[in-house]
DNA sequence: GTGAAAGCGCTAACAA
DNA sequence: TTGTTAGCGCTTTCAC
């Protein structure tokens, strides 16, 4: 058995309240104990336990990340960023891959809520009522990580997608394309569909006064192969297109692979730009160019917001916007 | 504050000890009682404390993974798999990304100490003496996941990487290749460095008769730069190459990438074989022919591994090798 | 079958 | 400054 406080008492010959004070306020100790009390520690390689403490402080250090899937890149990549932050305050992350299935979700949210963790993060998934009302229940501090709420008053940390969408159509218009699809994600995505395709629509309207543009979007869901076929219903119905904007990158790979397989080049033929700057961009012949996230630093961002909400700071804003950024790379091309 | 047990106690009118037998066996109480204390349960959405439990259980369901960096695909792969099997086993993750950082690793290890983890899992890292000093002092059952250890008795799940280095290129070999090069991982590497390299010479000199490989090999650290950089290393002091075995699927798009950059083809002028089969094996162009390891199925085997451990279970096999499989694309072709 | 009481390892009054 | 004691929320003897 691991020793306790009291096996420490017993050997430096002093009650326990003076171990846990050597332990939580040194100071409050005469010198001459606490050096027994330490040495006592030292020996019996004593390590408090985080139980114990939790009951009665009512804190874990525990916090619970609810994720749709680690395996894909984007999350991959904003966990990071939040472990990097939690580390620094001392707490531990508890991963949770929801699948996007509900009941998986239920199961983690009755052993997060058991397991008595301090706070939440949800991450890249929109927040539907239903799971609302189940994080309301937990009486916690949540906050939302590349996503975010317009109903419930959850802070939140993402980029502005809509802005994305206008720059990320703005930059290729910028560069004399003309004819500029969109592989958009599902309308029906109130964060990374709906807005980004609108800041598409926007861009397409005010700086090329193309008002339809049913001729010029498909729509994906987020991966290789529907970035891939959407390309090809779009290749099907206009051969004007110079430019196509995939707001993935992994759609984006699935676009060149399409026009690659159709023997048209990029970007010789048709410009491609994606979106998020995963690892994958960099690796891509040609290399991509997207609209970058700033993914390290949305999920530092949400942990560091979830530790002040811990501490009863005042949040000095609730929602985030974190800013985007055009990397340049070799897809693209000035026409 | 939540409800606690004695709550429920006073609220169905019967003892704390009824209200914990309802709980953990419910055939010990009668159905009146029992009855009336899921009634008092639901009102006040009770819900046991993990805590109290774990400080008399001594268990308290949940286990440390230490990971250089789940932002890497391969990496996260696996954790994918622990989390479906873990999940199965109502047992939570938490994610430690060590970043092969060694004061990282220690304040992570005493946390999860602090915190009573049932066990622990170590990944896709050679386990040194050091590390194995810090885990022996835990007290906790360890597995060893994507890596194993011939020196201390950890069990372990991989795949064969000596075999998978023979029968990667022994592929090569039968598709008519006689200059098989191998962008290897560092031969200090013990886990995916040395062995793949080892069973690279040992089809070479078995099936070919080449025993000399120093034009043939070239190293890297299995990230992208490294394998077009080793690339550039390689092409240069050897032009009769036809073949390339990376050891990861990074490398492999990076020495793709140099190719590309030097107007080679691949399969054309090269055929280039990766190593993983993670997601972007399967975005490239051309789709990468990869030496593929069930990540998933190592990450849910070590956790059932470890699973099996805590319930005192004999291991059938300390060292468990699941088979890795050549997964034929289109970067590698017969000449 | 059920309840009272002890105790898991710790901290926080409260006295001294 | 220090020790004694109660109690965090739960399970588990041990009587009844």
């Amino acid at each position: 058995m691991s020793p306790t406080i009291k096996d420490v008492a017993k050997m430096s010959g002093v009650s326990m309240s003076t171990v846990s004070r050597v332990l939580n306020s040194p100071a409050s100790v005469t010198e001459e104990k606490r050096i027994k009390v330490e040495k006592a520690i030292k020996q019996l390689k004593y390590h408090p336990n985080a139980l114990a403490r939790g009951l009665i402080y009512k804190r874990t250090q525990s916090v619970g990340v609810l994720l749709p899937d680690v395996a894909n890149a984007y999350v991959a990549e904003v966990i990071r960023g939040m472990e990097d932050a939690s580390i620094n305050h001392g707490s531990n992350l508890i991963l949770c891959n929801t699948d996007r299935n509900k009941e998986r979700m239920i199961k983690y949210l009755k052993l997060l809520r058991e397991k008595q963790v301090d706070g939440l993060v949800y991450t890249s998934d929109p927040l539907t009522e239903e799971i609302f009302r189940e994080f309301d229940e937990l009486n916690i501090p949540v906050v939302l990580s590349s996503t975010q709420s317009l109903e419930y008053a959850y802070p939140s940390v993402k980029v502005d997608d809509e802005k994305a969408g206008y720059d990320g159509t703005s930059y290729l218009i910028d560069k004399g394309h003309k004819h500029v699809a969109m592989i958009s994600g599902p309308t029906t995505d109130p964060i990374a569909g709906y807005p980004r395709y609108t800041g598409y629509k926007q861009a397409m309207k005010e700086r090329l006064g193309v008002a339809d543009v049913d001729d010029l979007t498909e729509f994906g869901n987020f991966q290789y192969d529907t970035g891939y076929d959407a390309m090809s219903r779009l290749y099907r119905k206009n051969k004007n297109i110079t430019a196509v904007f995939a707001v993935s990158d992994e759609m984006a790979l699935g676009v060149i692979s399409f026009l690659s397989d159709q023997g048209l080049s990029v970007p010789g033929d048709i410009s491609v730009l994606g979106f998020d700057n995963t690892r994958i961009a960099r690796m891509s012949i040609p290399k991509l160019t997207t609209v970058g996230q700033p993914m390290y630093d949305i999920g530092y961002k949400s942990m560091e917001k979830l530790e002040a909400l811990l501490q009863k700071k005042e949040l000095s804003e609730v929602r985030t916007y974190l800013p985007h950024k055009i990397i340049e790379r070799e897809s693209v091309r000035e026409i």
